[in-house]
RNA sequence: CGCGAGAUAGAGCAGUAGGUAGCUCGUCGGGCUCAUAACCCGAAGGUCGCUGGUUCGAGUCCAGCUCUCGCUACCA
């Protein structure tokens, strides 16, 4: 536990190459690695901050299928826009590569050979569905077909999403192929699974025993469901024209599961790295005084906590993570963050829209990080943590102090000869905070290092407020001197405190005062950080306040996502087919009465209600627990299509159907006559 | 349903060897004026999700329940 660590491998998640980056990704995941790299770097450690473009995977090609352009050609533009969002917002990446990058498909290669050449997999044949105009085998998503539990049509071969059951694309009713239309046949393929379970007692071991004590609750928790569960073989391999090819033989047509090939992607980029420094990539990856730390969201653990790990100790040689400090998810303005409904702060609007206030983002996101559990981003936040933090406090003790300065000595530091013993316990207690800082990194609670790096600020604006130098000037220059030089000690130290949150402001800072930032542990170690005599820069604002209007311009542009998807929702279902009457005439629907409800065990949607439908009472199972309680609906007085064919329902049967409508946000609503009809009439 | 995480002042969070509830922002009052109406001091504000239990004593331990999020829809 207590080796000696000599060099970090510090990884973010490779962001998936299918739209580009939101805030939700960077408080989960880059900003705290960026946090973290750069103290260690200020600390003087070896570090290697790796990151790069996941491009590999069933998504890609469904979305360049979608577009109309190739799947490379997908890749390349959301590639292009993330590293370049990333680089323009400083997140220090010492490589950011890419998995369709050359070393990468040889390093995966290779990984895989060795483990195919040694017997760590297991081989297994199996029946899956193949389109034969499109001569491909089918992804799960690659199948529509009608869902054998609720009956709904275009459910896909993995879910069904009207009544979320989760399928196999074989339990559909009349599969169809999303290539081509046509039924597709069933054809057998042979797949390479990698055999989980054989790891599982050193799962629980290394995790659950080992790192008791050090990683997050929720990683721990995760794990430890997974575990419990059972852990079972994991395909490696699939039927599909887009990855990197088995490098097998007879394997043709056949690419490294997404999974399998994205974390070795960490690999491949820190090869990519090394060779451009000239340095040797192994210790970063194999060398046991090799700090590795996985920096990920929650929907990420069981990847680089279970199956990533086992892959490493099959292969061996490899280390293993010391930490993967998760994240949970970030929501905006009180609503999950989606993509596909255009809910989000995208990194690159933002940089755009703000120029120059990348430290505001990254402090917020700092701020208000889902390190426990999710947590809302709201502009108004955004604005308090900008106004009222970052110019307020830290902003405006530098200027004070700097201003000061140029205004009584010219811009030089004046004598600290004759400090007091009070300025001495103010520069002590300066000095606490290099390790109260490191302290709070190094668990990984970033939102308290950085409240921690605002008290340093806050004990600068103290000082000030109570040594008056403004006022002791009139009567006293000796005294005067000795405030503004201590004042100046704390406004150094800060621009070495301050960076790994706000680097761009530290730079700025380290200019206006005309110094080299102080290494970390300088700060504490070293008498004079700023000396007697030395002349300092041009003053300017560390950060300016962000007025009303930007603000409301942000939320305005998020109420106009809201309204489109609201007519995005309405417009989704053309009208029908036109129907003779008699399709019509075909259904009795009637007037009746809810009487009892209760939920469907095993089921999150379901309710089985018990209606007066006037003709008799019956029992109908209908998808509305998401939306009602059981108490909420007796009593209700709904519309039952009574002659619809009864249906078993997690093992209930139904008789009918009750009349729903959905409001835009999904809520459902029953639709009843508004008058006292009663039970049994008939709507027409 | 199951498993995991969370639920603490208006907001965001601390608070595990059980012993009189803290921090930041916001609000209110005061001070100061060097500073981007910024800064400093003080105050108000909480039945610590609910219900039981263990204990002299529970936010902190145990049991049950409720709600949110994840596992579970190409979203970190």
């Amino acid at each position: 536990m207590n080796k000696e660590i000599k060099r970090y491998t510090v990884t973010a998640a490779l962001p998936y190459t299918n739209g580009p980056v939101h805030i939700g990704h960077l408080a989960g995941v880059y900003v705290p690695a960026d946090v973290y790299v750069r103290y260690l770097r200020s600390r003087g450690r070896d570090v290697a901050f790796i990151c790069g473009s996941d491009e590999h995977g069933v998504p890609i090609t469904i979305k360049a299928k979608k577009e109309g352009i190739t799947p490379q050609q997908v890749v390349d533009k959301y590639n292009k826009i993330i590293k370049d969002s990333f680089a323009a917002f400083g997140i220090s990446f010492d490589n950011y590569s890419r998995t369709s990058a050359a070393v990468h498909h040889r390093t995966a290669s290779d990984f895989f050979r060795r483990l195919y050449e040694e017997g760590k997999f297991i081989e297994e044949t199996s029946s899956q569905y193949y389109d034969e105009a499109a001569q491909q085998f089918l992804a799960d998503r690659y199948i529509t077909g009608t869902c054998p539990k609720c009956g709904a049509e275009g459910a896909y071969g993995d879910q069904c999403e009207k009544c979320g059951s989760t399928l196999s694309p074989q339990e559909l009713i009349d599969p169809k192929s999303a290539l081509s239309g046509n039924t597709p046949v069933l054809k057998e393929t042979t797949h390479w699974y990698l055999p989980l379970e054989q790891y599982e007692q050193w799962l629980r071991e290394w995790i659950l025993e080992g790192h008791k004590g050090d990683w997050k609750p929720n990683v721990l928790g995760q794990v430890k469901s997974w575990l419990d569960d059972g852990l079972r073989p994991r395909a490696v391999t699939r039927d599909l024209d887009w990855g990197i090819p088995v490098p097998v033989e007879g394997a043709e047509g056949k690419v490294l599961y997404v999974w399998f090939d994205a974390p070795i992607g960490y690999i491949s980029s820190t090869k990519e790295w090394a060779e451009r420094e000239g340095k040797d990539w192994e210790p970063y990856w194999k060398s046991d005084d090799t700090k590795l730390v996985h920096f990920i969201g929650k929907d990420n653990i069981v990847f680089h906590c279970i199956i990533f790990p086992s892959m490493l100790r099959a292969h061996g040689g490899y280390i293993l993570p010391e930490n993967v400090p998760a994240n949970e998810f970030l929501n905006l303005e009180g609503n999950k963050l989606s993509t596909s409904k255009n809910w989000a702060v995208w990194l690159n609007e933002y940089l755009e829209e703000f120029p120059g206030k990348q430290d505001v983002l990254r402090y917020a996101l700092i701020a208000t990080a889902p390190e426990t559990k999710d947590n809302d981003f709201t502009w108004k936040d955004f604005q308090g943590r900008n106004n009222s933090e970052l110019v307020a406090i830290l902003g405006n003790f530098v200027n004070r102090a700097l201003v000061l300065t140029q205004k009584y000595y010219g811009g030089v530091v004046p004598s600290g000869e004759n400090i007091t013993d009070e300025d001495r316990a103010v520069l002590e207690e300066m000095r606490g905070y290099p390790e109260k800082i490191a302290a709070s990194i190094e668990k990984y609670r970033f939102r308290e290092a950085a409240a921690e790096m605002m008290n340093l600020a806050r004990l600068g604006n103290k000082y000030l407020a109570e040594s008056e130098p403004w006022k002791v000037v009139k009567t006293d220059a000796v005294r005067t001197e000795a405030i503004m030089y201590t004042a100046l000690q704390i406004a150094a130290s800060l621009t070495t405190m301050c960076e790994p949150f706000v680097p761009f402001a530290a730079g700025k800072l380290a200019q206006m005062m005309n110094i080299t930032a102080p290494v970390w542990d300088e700060v504490a170690s070293r008498e004079v950080l700023i000396p007697t005599g030395h002349k300092i820069g041009e003053v300017s604002l560390l950060f300016e306040k962000i007025e009303d209007e930007a603000i409301d311009f942000q939320l305005q542009k998020l109420e106009k996502a809201r309204m489109e998807n609201i007519a995005a929702a309405k417009a989704k279902e053309p009208a029908k087919e036109v129907i003779a009457y008699d399709d019509f005439a075909k259904m009795d629907i009637r007037v009746g009465t809810i009487l009892a409800a209760e939920k469907v065990a095993k089921a999150k949607k379901l309710l089985k209600l018990t209606i007066d439908t006037g003709l008799d009472v019956r029992t109908v199972v209908s998808g509305i627990a998401e939306s009602f309680s059981p108490e909420d609906v007796i009593g209700r007085r709904v519309c039952v299509l009574v002659n619809l064919a009864p249906r078993d329902i997690r093992g209930i049967t139904s008789n009918g159907m009750i009349l729903m409508t959905e409001y835009p946000d999904g809520r459902l609503e029953f639709v009843a006559p508004t008058g006292d009809v009663p039970n049994g009439s008939s709507i027409s």
